[in-house]
RNA sequence: GGAUCGGUAGUUCAGUUGGUUAGAAUGCCGCCCUGUCACGGCGGAGGUCGCGGGUUCGAGUCCCGUCCGGUCCGCCA
């Protein structure tokens, strides 16, 4: 038996017990010929070993280094001087004998929760990376937030239920990773972007409640919260309208931040529609912890305000940045009328960066002694200032930042400005959390490249019930590219769903598409003709003919929502053996070449990259 | 495909206007230390300044290229 205890579970209470313990040793402390502390770690925690004058001379013959995998045994005995910080810090073994398991080289940074190693070379070497606390609370956190799903899906009566990862590629989204077949020549397998047709295949066979938690594969550029290799918890259900997939996986949600935070998400997930969220916040995933909503000053819109045309408020002062701009967009910014010119020097580079694109920032300063102070006062009076200000919702002391300019280019660089202020303000805080549901998104959106639409959420999306008719009687074709927007399928809303949490979207779904007529019609729109619909989707067009339940679901991110609530920008701490920014796994330092024996039997021929 | 930041000791970083022998912390090695727990004290070893080219009397420092890594835009139905 290698060990009686693990190093983190003895207590005052198994004083003068013989352990045993085995483990790795974390640090040496020797204090003079007598006497040697050790630390030993495991899984479960730290126990300090002490080792005495009877095993001076072993120890001398067998030092002991950091990492070294050691089994002790002793006696449990209570500290003299007691380590608070420490839940086995009561304790120390009084080690009788003890023998080296192995011996480690010393490893290439310190395994601490701060180490002194960078992220390149922590992946590197992950299997010394994980052995830190730091990690392995995320994994804890990810695997708590598994079982906390799982629990909450079986006792629904969901059904886990696997679906293949060797199918056929179908590059309506993001591209496919490709496998080559062997057995077929010049054929390729794809890895599934998510198991979407052979969850609603489950459906039309009847298992009302499936669940799985999946990996699925997207072949695109990454990002701190993407990696190519990413984990679903995918959900669908038969005989069932959007109002019941946003009840059950609310609950579903909620249960998981109770089960894996203690956290008592009792009220109600706020919801919004896609047109306000872009509205209020230029976003369709706003983050609603904090105000600053956005104020458009060029087309306001009373439905949204409630208030007056402000239009008036910066029209006809001659200047011309605001007159020829398209959308001239404005966010208050709590407590900030203070900031000087270098900050405001700071935010105007800031807006310009490439990334956000804008050619500059105004500024109004509302002065804690009610006056206002602008970088427009040349055009402005006082008096209109104070009347924007007002209509921004702005109180003394606070720092309106306009942005104007093309309408999507300005909605989104003030959302990202919003997002930005209230990060450096510090209301982005990683321990509160807010959900909400995003609805009613459009059906389309219009490609510009092709002169066709595509599917905002994915082909199999249904539209509103009510705009059904709208989408079978009228022809896609948009016969005039400039007038897009007065397309009849421009206004379709699609019956679809986003969870949102924090400024992240971390579930999406939608009821789906059930009938032959109508899938075929959206296969249309998107500009697929029979012949090639049959080829992609014949399997599901022809399931449908065959007793297709009405269905809809949901599908979460798994890796985003244990980052999240673990209170990280970064998913890869939370993904035992993640790929960096270039989709490379350091460590196995994948992907590789391969032989040319494998190439032959896989009948494939390179060719010079281009 | 693009933008941007970084690459200097095992590791994390500093390195001034281009100027003598490239520093600190930590880790590592040795000696000392009987209650430490970020133990402490003394000493020591450790560098192709990512790589290639250029400018210069002289380059870690400036320029060009390239490779690697981080973040972001495009992309991600």
């Amino acid at each position: 038996m290698y060990r009686t205890h693990t190093c983190g579970e003895l207590t005052i209470a198994d004083s003068k017990k013989e352990v045993t313990v085995a483990g790795w040793v974390q640090t040496v402390r020797k204090l003079g010929a007598a006497i040697t502390f050790v630390d030993l770690r495991d899984r479960y925690g730290i126990t300090q070993l002490l080792f005495g004058e009877g095993l001076n001379k072993q120890l001398e013959e067998n030092p002991l280094g950091r990492e070294f995998v050691v089994q002790a045994t002793g006696i449990v005995n209570e500290r003299s001087n007691k380590n608070p910080n420490l839940t086995t810090g009561e304790i120390e073994i009084i080690v009788t004998s003890f023998k080296i398991l192995n011996k480690s080289a010393v490893p290439p940074f310190t395994i601490q929760d701060d180490t002194d190693g960078g992220d390149d070379l922590r992946m590197k070497y992950r299997f010394l990376d994980l052995r830190r606390n730091a990690v392995k609370k995320n994994l804890e956190l990810r695997y708590a937030v598994n079982r906390a799903a799982r629990n909450y899906l079986h006792s629904h009566g969901f059904m886990d239920i696997e679906t293949p990862f060797l199918i056929k590629s179908t590059p309506e989204g993001a591209r496919d990773f490709v496998v080559p077949s062997r057995m077929n020549p010049g054929q390729f397998y794809a890895l599934p972007q998510s198991p979407q047709t052979f969850k609603q295949l489950l459906m039309v066979s009847g298992y009302d409640r499936y669940y799985q938690v999946v990996k699925c594969f997207r072949d695109e550029d990454l990002r701190a919260d993407r990696q190519p290799e990413f984990t679903q918890i995918d959900c669908e259900m038969t005989f069932v309208e959007q109002e019941d997939i946003i009840n059950m996986f609310e609950g579903m949600v909620k249960s998981i931040f109770k089960e894996v935070k203690n956290i008592d998400y009792s009220e109600k997930v706020e919801r919004i529609t896609w047109e306000e969220a872009m509205w209020r916040y230029g976003n369709d995933k706003p983050d609603i912890r904090f105000g600053m909503q956005l104020l458009n000053l060029k087309k306001p819109s009373s439905v949204y305000t409630g208030k007056q045309d402000q239009a008036a408020l910066i029209n006809g002062a001659d200047f011309k940045v605001f007159d020829e701009a398209e959308t001239v967009l404005a966010i208050a910014v709590p407590g900030c009328s203070e900031y000087s010119r270098k900050q405001t020097d700071e935010l105007t580079e800031w807006v310009k960066r490439p990334q956000i694109g804008m050619k500059g920032l105004v500024f109004i300063k509302c002065n804690t002694d009610g006056t206002y102070k602008s970088s427009v006062d040349k055009f402005y009076t006082e008096e209109k200032l104070k009347a924007i200000a007002g209509a921004a919702g702005a109180k003394a002391g606070d720092l309106i930042l306009i942005l104007a300019g093309a309408e999507e280019r300005t909605r989104k660089a003030t959302s990202e400005l919003r997002l930005e202020m209230a990060k450096r303000l510090g209301f982005r805080k990683d321990d509160e959390f807010k959900l909400l549901w995003v609805l009613d998104f459009p059906l389309f959106e219009y490609a510009e490249d092709d002169n066709r639409w595509v599917a905002r959420h994915h082909p199999f999306t249904s539209p509103k019930p009510s705009d059904i008719d709208t989408m079978i009687n009228n022809d896609p074709v948009i016969s005039n590219a400039a007038e897009y927007l007065k397309h009849p399928y421009a206004n379709i809303k699609a019956n679809a769903y986003d969870m949102v949490l924090n400024g992240n979207e971390i579930g999406g779904g939608s009821i789906r598409i059930y009938q032959r007529e109508l899938q075929e019609k959206m296969f249309a729109a998107l500009g697929m003709d029979k012949e090639e619909q049959l080829h992609k989707f014949g399997f599901l067009l022809g399931a449908f003919e065959y007793g297709a339940p009405p269905h809809g679901g949901i599908a979460f991110g798994f890796d985003r929502l244990c980052a999240i609530m673990g209170g990280s920008e970064s998913i890869r701490d939370f993904i035992a053996f993640p790929k960096n920014n270039s989709g490379r796994d350091v460590m196995l330092d994948a992907p590789a070449t391969i032989d040319e024996k494998q190439l032959i039997e896989l009948n494939i021929l390179l060719r010079d990259k281009k």
